[in-house]
Formats: structure tokens, C-alpha cells, sequence
DNA sequence: CGACAGATTGATTGTACTCAATGAAGGTGG
DNA sequence: CCACCTTCATTGAGTACAATCAATCTGTCG
């Protein structure tokens, strides 16, 4: 929460200052959403880009019957599909898993922001194709991994997003979703996500409590889901010059540490 | 083939004469590539983007072990990721089904025509959000829909898309894959695939032989399946004004018929 | 101290997988 | 033109993974 470090788009390439301070700029101070809220719902006319600037949230889809599967998680620093304002209705309902804290581009500021800067430009469909290879991954997921693998893969998936803005400390990180919210994610029952759990515990691989994970052997986890962290394209590992930081939530315009 | 029909981007909004000439002058001919081959593979660096012309593609991924996920169908008229070529390597495959007659723009081509023309830029924005939406579609298949229900989707799906460049023909469109290409996509053995797809003939939702596809009733299918078409954000239900007919492949850059 | 959400356990059922064999269709070359 | 071959589709029998149903346990919060 209070620490800002998040700093996604600089994973894809780094970004100067004047576009750093653009940015600050155009998200504002963001507004506080109540945990298990809808952000916006199928159907809505998206006006404007969410940014999760703080907290967890979701991707999900409903079917009639009640059927739940969560698409994909949103983690700080994530933008909910940067040019969703081109289109004239929601086709997914996005939702706040705990209290989050967030920002909104109108679609004139992203248009403006992205003509007058290439970087911030290219930054953004890097961001854009980074997200469809994650859901490419999911679909391989749910497609062809087993029950541990998926779990395997999707703990190496969320460190390493979080290890990208600095929310993740080596091999420890938050882990604020329930039993229920993975069952709905990896297309199981939470019972049967609860005995995965139990075995990768005493399989050694991790540690997972109080909304913690730690990960005691991440290249045997890596081995377990057929983890390759390159179709996350963070290409940029130590983020460019230092900056004085201007903090808008936890998504850090400058340097963090 | 000869016949010049696909007409994709004008379904996201209508094209002028200008902008549909540019198209068909930054396509080319186009080059065959044969059935069954890599058009880009995993890893490679990706210099243009590439357009389905005519044929069917796959894009998947093959794990360590051989298991194999197909994550999506590429069909005439569809852009393979417009802005690929912002990555440095490809973290997919993508395969011919069929013989492919295959577009390319590179990359200076692509980024000059959107500069350019505010329709294309947007025409080709509401492509990728159609893309990324199709993904997350599939993603709830495989998470949540039963065997039968996954193949009615699947169904609906490519018939909506085949019968928006006009390819499909009212109930019947082309089916030019394997139960084993099904199998891969659905996330289940082709040899249940065959007892899915026996089930669904006999309680005479479809018929399925020699490549082809018939709906029977289409109503029934697409409940069936929970499909609702709205994500596949086609817009446009009636294309733009009549234009000579200049063509490139199959995918006609006026007006088809 | 309830009350409640979330986690855990047990027992049973069912969907889809595996292995294996056979059948049908289409293409190729002699 | 037919024999052969390859690919694709189909069927059967036995198995395994994950779902379901139901109950209980545990922590947290007012």
C-alpha cells in the first residue's frame, strides 16, 4: 500500500522524465474501491483506462447458469486494456479482489499522451501484447497443465509480475486470494484446489499462508508449470535513471527503493 | 483462393476508398505457404505482420513433453498481432492448417498507415480488442464449459467470424481441421472429441464431414454453448459504400459479392 | 461470545483419459 | 486402374483425475 514502487511500463523500455511526470500528471490522485466490488461490468460503456495504481483485482466472465472463470488477474501498475475507450461495450466485468486504489485515463489524455510520446507509445503496446501472452498462457493453462502445474505456473507468473514492480521481496510476495478465487481462476473446485495446495506444501515447493506465498525452490516450481518467464517481454531489468520520486499511490513515477 | 471476400477491418468501422487502396498496396501478392508448415516460430524475431489472406492458421504452443495447445484459429482476413513487431521475439508459434496465402506489412509500412489514417488506426485498435477478447473467451471454455458446450462455442464462434468476411454461407461454413486440431484447441483427446462430436450429431445440432460444417439450429447451439456474439464487437453489420474491386488475395479490398 | 468466511477432510460419483485396435477415405505411384 | 499407404475417424475396455456432496474445523471480527 503506502510503498510506492510499482513502475510496469518502464519494464518495457525505459522512459524519461517528462514522460514519468506525464503520467503522474494524467492519473491523478485515484480514488479508493472497495474490496469484492465490480470496477466496471459487462456491458459498461468504457469511457475511460483504469490503472490499478494499488490492490488486486480481476478479470472475470459469468455465464447464466453462475459459472465463474477469472480471465486474468490485475496486479499495481497494470492497466486495464489501454485503448478500451474504442470500443462500445465491456465485454467482461473487472473487479476488485482487495481494496484498491485506482487511476483513470480518459481516452483523449491516452490518445494525447501516446501521439506526443513514442516511448510512452510503444511502452503501451508492449504493456498491451505483454497481456495477450499472459492470456495465451492461461489458455495453455487450462488447456494442457495438470492441477499442480497450473498452480505451479501461476505462482511464477504473479512473482515475477510483482517481482517487475518491486512488490515482491526475492522469493516471498503477497498472495491476497482466497482458495475460492484460484478455484475460479484455474478452472477447478476450491476442494480440489485445497488438496493441490496441501501437496505442493509437502512437496516442499511453498509456502502459503496468511496471504503470503513464498516460493522455497522456484526452479523446481518453474520445472513443475513449464514456467518461461520470456513471453512476459520485461525486457528492461534495471529501470533507467534515477528520478526524484513523485508518488501517485503505490505506481511510482520515479525510482523506487 | 480466387474468391475475394474477407473484409475484416471494415466490421470495426467503414473504411474509405483511400484507405482500402493503401491496404491493398502495402499487402502485395502475398505468398503461399504450405499446409501443415510454421509461417513464424517461437523465439524468432518478429519483422512484420503478417495477414491471412486465405486459409486457415493456428497459433500454439508446444510444451517440453509434446503436449500441444492450440490458443487460436486464424482465419482469412485476420492480422497477426498488428504490433508483434515491437517485441523481439515471438513467444508463440504460428502455423498453416491449410495452404495460407499470406499478407505482409512490415512493421515501417504498418506504423506509417496508421499514423496516417485515424479509421485504419482505429479499425486495427478494435481488431486487437476483438483478438484479446476472443483469447479470454477461450479461456472460459477450457475453465469452465463442459466438452459438448466447448465445441458449440467453438462452433458459433467461427461461423460469426467466417460469416464477417463472407465466408460462411447462412448455416455452412468451411471446417477444414482435424478432430486432433480440435482435440489440441479444446483441451481434451481427440478421441473424445469424436464422442462429443458424435453426441452432438445425433441430437441433431450439426453436421460435421469432408470439411464442412452445417447448423442446424443455430439458436439451440449458441445456448448450448453460452455464446453470446457481443464480444466479438463486428460492428459494422453492413459494409461501406460499393468500390471497384481491387483485389489481393482473398481479402478483397472493396466490396465483395 | 457468537457469527461468518474461508479452509480442510471424507466418501462417492462421473467425466474424460489411456491404451489398443479397427475402419474409412483420399492420395500416389506403378 | 488398382494396390498401397498414410492420415483421419471410430469403437471398446479399463483407469484416473477431479467434481460433488456434505460435514467439520479454524481463524477473525464485531
Amino acid at each position: 500500500m503506502p510503498n510506492p514502487r510499482a513502475r510496469k511500463l518502464q519494464r518495457y523500455i525505459p522512459l524519461s522524465d517528462a514522460d514519468k511526470l506525464w503520467l503522474s500528471d494524467v492519473l491523478g490522485p485515484g480514488r479508493q474501491i472497495a474490496a469484492r466490488t465490480d470496477i466496471i461490468h459487462e456491458g459498461d460503456d468504457p469511457r475511460a483506462v483504469n490503472v490499478i495504481l494499488d490492490g488486486w483485482a480481476c478479470r472475470y466472465r459469468q455465464l447464466l447458469d453462475g459459472r465463474r472463470q477469472i480471465v486474468a488477474f490485475l496486479l499495481p501498475g497494470d492497466l486495464c486494456d489501454p485503448h478500451v475507450f474504442l470500443l462500445k461495450e465491456m465485454d467482461h466485468t473487472i473487479s476488485a479482489i482487495t481494496p484498491v486504489l485506482l487511476g483513470q485515463i480518459s481516452g483523449a489524455a491516452m490518445q494525447a499522451m501516446t501521439a506526443r510520446s513514442p516511448q510512452l507509445d510503444l511502452a503501451v503496446h508492449r504493456e498491451v501484447l505483454a497481456t495477450a501472452a499472459v492470456q495465451r498462457e492461461w489458455t495453455v493453462s487450462l488447456g494442457c497443465r495438470t492441477g499442480i502445474e497450473r498452480l505451479a505456473h501461476l505462482f511464477c507468473e504473479l512473482h515475477a509480475r510483482l517481482a517487475a514492480v518491486g512488490l515482491a521481496d526475492d522469493n516471498t510476495c503477497p498472495m491476497p486470494i482466497t482458495q475460492n478465487d484460484l478455484a475460479d481462476a484455474m478452472g477447478q473446485t476450491s476442494v480440489h484446489i485445497n488438496r493441490t495446495l496441501q501437496e505442493m506444501r509437502s512437496a516442499g515447493l511453498i509456502t502459503l499462508r496468511r496471504r503470503s506465498l513464498t516460493i522455497h525452490d522456484p526452479t523446481a516450481l518453474a520445472q513443475l508449470g513449464h514456467f518461461d518467464r520470456a513471453y512476459l517481454h520485461l525486457t528492461v531489468d534495471y529501470p533507467s535513471a534515477p528520478f526524484p520520486a513523485r508518488t501517485v499511490g503505490s505506481l511510482s513515477i520515479g525510482n523506487d527503493v
